[in-house]
DNA sequence: GCTCAATTCAAACGAACGTTTGAACTCATT
DNA sequence: AATGAGTTCAAACGTTCGTTTGAATTGAGC
């Protein structure tokens, strides 16, 4: 009988001798089994029933260790989404610390996104791009646990980059930079997430779709394009810009 | 007692003389209330019984005039895919001829993709951009069903825009056209169906937000210039391009 | 060897799900 | 007034869901 707020360490005392390698097996299987099924069916699709049968562990277990199916959810996400936005943060602050004080290029910055995502995705041969697909997917969930969850996960990486893409592009107002921002996390986590749909669009090399190497090296050139771009008109009005113009 | 293959037409003989408008007003309330509330929930966590509560009809209207909860499902999406997708196409053809044989621009282009896309959201004040949020949820739903359904929708339209995208940029390649076609998608969508998300990039004009004529009038240049690109190496190996070497 | 807390287990809980059923109802046509 | 196809309805179907329960098992500390 585990009480649902108070979280039991299994390992406290001196030296837990024989097996002490692993957190608590249990645990680890459960987080791993969830990680494949959420991406592969989503959060609501996904059964405890089939999350425990997969990690070979009771059903009760996962309410036992977790607490309830969101909070195990929830852990998916930060044991991985946590050390990535970590590790983003600092690389952006070695580029910054190299750069001597001069702004930063965009590619720059974008490889201070990129770079952590890639080593996410090569580093554990297990799970890892599959998780890039679980976050594409979590970004467009419409629960409001899984949106509130990530806004907070999100935050301060989000506020950290903006301000380092302001000192890049200073000719381009605050307000369109937020937009493009949103486009640029828009496209990276679509991408991510839809390696199935790209088979639609070039019915070519299913096989290379999901190397999300070549696709990342493919997608940040084509996003430093766009936030260069002088763009939009910078205020609210139409200043006479040819595109929307019914035929 | 309806078949579930057969769909049975109540208006098929002579006049339906009184109340000839509405095409079995029941039918319409169900999709109405299903696309706000798949719209709000997601597919699997919107339930029968809150979509025919919420239209004010019997549960078991559902399954007698669209034989499943995934029929009803493709059936909200069919409602304002279909037109939307041949509005696209006519009015890509529609450019093409009074450019007189010359190739048009990105810009032109991309026209032709937001604009009935615009008229969506603006058209019918109910239903209109809760709709952009729901196809761009879809679009990351991993249902089999769904991604299948959207697949077989946009075929058509995907292969006539990319070989417009093909005559417009010449000196991109097939393969790198392919992936900067999917970044477009992946953008556009995301962001039609990320409203909330912008809050947390931009936490300024939370009430503007969902104002998607302002939001589209500034992606569609973010996106012309990432089309425009000359961007990453053209074939596989790496050329030496600068950007992803980790620090 | 006993204690006791942490963990695992089989079994069941109540609720909610999509779907089916068969009777009741509506209404243009005979 | 009777017919009969189309539609609506309340009720129930069987299944699956997340969660809880209480007993069994484990293993380190006394």
């Amino acid at each position: 009988m585990a009480p649902s707020s108070v979280q039991k360490s299994p390992r406290n005392a001196v030296a837990t001798p024989d097996r002490s390698v692993e957190p608590t097996a249990t645990k680890s299987k459960i987080l791993d089994a969830a990680e494949e099924l959420f991406m592969e069916y989503g959060f609501e699709a996904t059964s405890l029933r089939l999350i425990t049968t997969a990690a070979g562990v009771n059903l009760a277990a996962v309410n036992y260790h977790f607490g309830s199916k969101e909070e195990l959810f929830q852990a998916v996400l930060t044991r991985r989404l946590d050390p990535m936005n970590q590790h983003r943060m600092q690389l952006l602050l070695a580029y910054e610390i190299a750069s001597a004080g001069k702004p930063l290029t965009c590619e720059k910055i974008l490889a201070a996104m990129f770079i952590p995502a890639l080593k996410l995705a090569r580093d554990h041969e297990q799970g890892g791009k599959n998780f890039l697909r679980l976050l594409g997917r979590a970004y467009a969930d419409p629960a409001p646990f899984i949106r509130e969850f990530l806004s907070n996960q999100y935050r301060e990486m989000i506020a950290r980059f903006r301000t380092a893409f302001s000192s890049a592009l200073p000719h381009i107002p605050r307000e369109e930079l937020s937009w493009r921002l949103h486009f640029v996390m828009g496209a990276l986590s679509y991408t991510l997430a839809g390696a199935d749909m790209l088979k639609i669009i070039s019915q070519l090399h299913p096989k290379e779709v999901t190397n999300d190497e070549v696709l990342l090296k493919r997608l940040a050139p084509f996003l430093a394009a766009g936030l260069r771009s002088p763009g939009a008109p910078s205020t609210m009005e139409d200043d006479g810009h040819h595109l929307f113009h019914e035929a």
